[in-house]
DNA sequence: CCACACCCACAT
DNA sequence: TGTGGGTGTGGG
């Protein structure tokens, strides 16, 4: 009998196929092919291990030909298959993210192209606009497109006019390997046994996972640092995920720093060249240090030894698109099948890892002092009941003069706000209507610098109106609430010589502005930051000694289970930009509750107080992490049709003891992206195999046509 | 996921 | 009689 392979099809809701193998070709597990289906030939992945009868019926079709990439490993393989079955994701969907197309073409010549200098003949807004945002970059016709948000033919049309320039160039080159032992730190003694363990972690080998738990300021980098370079000397490789790409510009120069050698970076921003060299690299073990966002959980990592998951807690590491799944927890589940270290590195871990490393599931290590003897920055509130701003105004009298003096003194301020644009609400004054998103249950937010309205759940953009859309009054809009810009105008107007930086995703959309916002602040050139959370991260400015948080209370309201949990960690790590220098620093909260326990314990420097009565709460509630969660959005563009299919699976729900299912009830977003949604919350004990039971539900409760079920495990947005 | 067949509505 | 859009299905 001729050989035959099972393949997994990257094609969502088709099981694996089986496939003859041609006579002299030797396929191994895992590896990348092209198969014919039907009248085309599409990718797939030889797989092992698979359930399910063979093809019976005659005519079994043969494998193509083999893709220039190596095979996945066994590791990798059983971590997609962990991921399609905790997250309810078909495998194929998994493997999308596991080889990006471009890592499939091999080695091959592309053209990229930058801007020539000369002006097209003729010039159209479009082509206008990404001209401008195209200054200074390089890279292929689809990596043009996407960095300036127009289609391919905008980019293609300015080629065909001269404006764009093309070079042909080979895969890039990869840069030097890091050497372990390039600038070892000196470490304090807490740092070093810190350190210590987990070295001896990597260097022993096998499953090992940490929770490293340290304020801002203690130095978590330099200790987990030391296990990088563990690994490097042991001729593995080490990742390290971060949550926000935005901002690693500092990061990878502290890394270099360390390491005589930049990492390896892997983000969305990468041309089609460099992507591609940094695939292979990556499989076949040249590159030995990769930093990346989430997506880089799942490259294929010839022998990789630690991972590193920095700020752990940031709920940016759990994927709201496609497969839904938590980075930090398959970033665990991949060094448990890698048989590698795993280090979740925060100040203000998660209370669901707090909660592992109580059960002795993660080794707790913990940096208790600022390193170098900075101290902790004073906390105080500012009570907006007994101070108020004055009227159309947000930074009260006290925070106000402690900026003055700040300025004064010739250091920097930072203003905490997270919310982007100028304002949340645009009202009517004649006659209330608010403005909507046409494809939302949502306001328009007002950015006011790119004169428009923009919704942030769908991306819908409309200019300001003149009058208002609903009564036709003219002038009588007014912005509502603030947002980052609004504070900037504020600051404008109170502070008109200092020099002001606003950092939100909207100003840092790539690491090369976020490196020139770095060097800005550090060479002082500027005087105040307003941001949003981006600037919670990782940021490290000596001569930053003040920080207001405009609105403290903002995300505590709405039904979010970790609602609080998210606010303080976010506060407290805002707080921790300030005085982490020589001069000590000084955090002022706007809030209009002083007295809530969050409040207090932020004053008190009292977490464990704070995260115990959180613990202890959810544990009363069988939350997680004493239960388990998983949210289901039943959707469709008509909203009878959504609602009753929502009550239909809701009623197709087999019973089973500690399973509860809630709902349907509207959703939060109630519409988004013009489809209504219906939500059903499902409560399960933590004993409960969730998702098998979640799978057997759905399997036996088809949705109809054109509606649209998403699961969601172990969810974090209730949204 | 995606190509294709099929059906129905509406235009020519 | 043609055609375009929605729907359903098979694919090894």
């Amino acid at each position: 009998m001729a050989a035959q392979v099972r393949v997994v099809v990257m094609q969502a809701g088709l099981g694996p196929l089986d496939y003859a193998v041609p006579e002299g070709l030797v396929l191994a597990a895992g590896q990348p092919v092209q198969v014919p289906l039907g009248p085309r030939t599409v990718t797939g992945v030889v797989w092992d291990g698979l359930e399910g009868p063979a093809f019976k019926g005659k005519g079994l079709r043969a494998v193509r030909g083999v893709l220039p990439v190596p095979p996945l490993s066994a590791p990798l393989r059983r971590l997609c298959e962990w991921v399609s079955d905790y997250y309810l994701a078909p495998l194929a969907s998994v493997l999308r993210m596991v080889l990006p197309q471009v890592a499939l073409m091999g080695e091959r010549q592309v053209v990229e192209y930058r801007l020539s200098g000369t002006l097209p003949a003729r010039m159209t807004p479009e082509r206008a606009r990404a001209m401008d945002r195209l200054a200074g970059r390089s890279g292929t016709v689809s990596d043009l497109a996407r960095a300036a948000d127009v289609s391919d033919a905008v980019i293609r049309g300015l080629v065909n006019a001269g404006a764009l320039a093309g070079e042909t160039v080979s895969a890039g080159d990869l840069p030097p390997p890091p050497d372990a032992d390039f600038a070892p730190p000196r470490l304090e003694a807490g740092q070093a046994e810190a350190a210590a363990a987990l070295v001896g972690a990597v260097d022993a080998g096998g499953f090992a996972p940490f929770l490293l738990e340290g304020v801002t300021g203690s130095g978590k980098t330099e200790v987990y640092a030391e296990a990088i370079a563990a690994a490097l000397r042991t001729g593995g490789q080490a990742l390290v995920l971060l949550p926000e790409i935005a901002l690693t510009a500092a990061f990878m120069k502290r890394l270099e720093a360390r390491f005589g050698a930049a990492p390896l970076a892997w983000h969305s921003d990468l041309k089609t060249s460099a992507r591609r060299a940094a695939y292979a690299a990556i499989a076949d073990g040249r590159a030995r240090l990769v930093v990346g966002a989430r997506s880089a959980l799942f490259l294929p990592f010839a022998d990789l030894r630690l991972t590193v998951v920095d700020e752990a807690h940031e709920t940016s590491f759990k994927q709201e698109e496609g497969v839904h799944y938590h980075a930090r927890d398959v970033a665990v589940m991949r060094a448990q099948f890698e048989g590698a270290a795993v280090v979740l590195a925060s100040a203000t871990p998660a209370i669901e890892t707090r909660v592992q490393a109580e059960r002795g599931t993660y080794r707790h290590l913990m940096l208790p002092a600022r390193y170098g003897g900075a101290e902790m920055p004073a906390i105080e509130t500012l009570d907006l009941r007994r101070t108020p701003p004055p009227r159309g105004r947000w930074i009260a009298p006290p925070l106000a003069s402690a900026i003055t003096d700040t300025l004064a003194r010739g250091e920097q301020a930072l203003l905490f706000l997270n919310r982007r644009g100028y304002a949340p609400l645009t009202l009517c004054r004649a006659c209330g209507e608010r403005i909507n998103c046409p494809n939302c249950t949502a306001w328009m937010v007002e950015h006011r610098l790119l004169h428009r309205l923009a919704c942030h759940h769908c991306g819908h953009e409309m200019s300001v109106p003149p009058a208002c859309p609903s009564c036709g009054e003219a002038d009588a809009l007014v912005a509502c609430g603030p947002g980052v810009e609004r504070i900037a105008e504020e600051v404008a107007a109170l502070w008109p010589e200092a020099r002001v930086a606003l950092v939100t995703s909207d100003t840092i959309t790539s690491p090369a502005r976020a490196a020139a916002l770095v060097a800005s602040v550090e060479a002082r050139e500027i005087d105040i930051l307003i941001g949003t959370q981006l600037v919670t991260k990782g940021f490290h400015f000596p001569e930053l000694t003040l920080v207001g948080v405009i609105d403290a209370d903002l995300g505590l309201s709405g039904g979010d289970l970790r609602a609080s949990e998210r606010t303080f960690a976010q506060i407290a790590q805002v707080a921790g930009r300030a005085g982490r220098g020589a001069k000590p620093g000084r955090v002022m909260l706007q809030t209009h509750q002083p007295q809530a326990r969050l409040m207090q314990a932020l004053v008190n420097g009292d977490a464990a107080a704070f995260y115990a009565n959180e613990t202890a709460a959810r544990r009363d509630l069988t939350l997680p992490p004493f239960g388990r969660l998983a949210a289901l959005i039943v959707s469709a563009e008509d909203e009878g049709k959504a609602r009753a299919a929502a009550a239909t699976l809701a009623a197709a729900a087999r019973p089973r003891e500690g399973v509860q299912v809630l709902g349907p009830a509207p959703a939060p977003l109630a519409m988004l992206r013009g489809r209504y949604r219906f939500r059903l919350l499902v409560t399960a004990r933590r004993t409960v195999p969730l998702s098998a039971w979640l799978r057997d539900w759905l399997g036996t409760a088809p949705p109809p046509a054109g509606v649209r079920v998403t699961v969601d495990v172990d969810p974090y947005s209730f949204v």
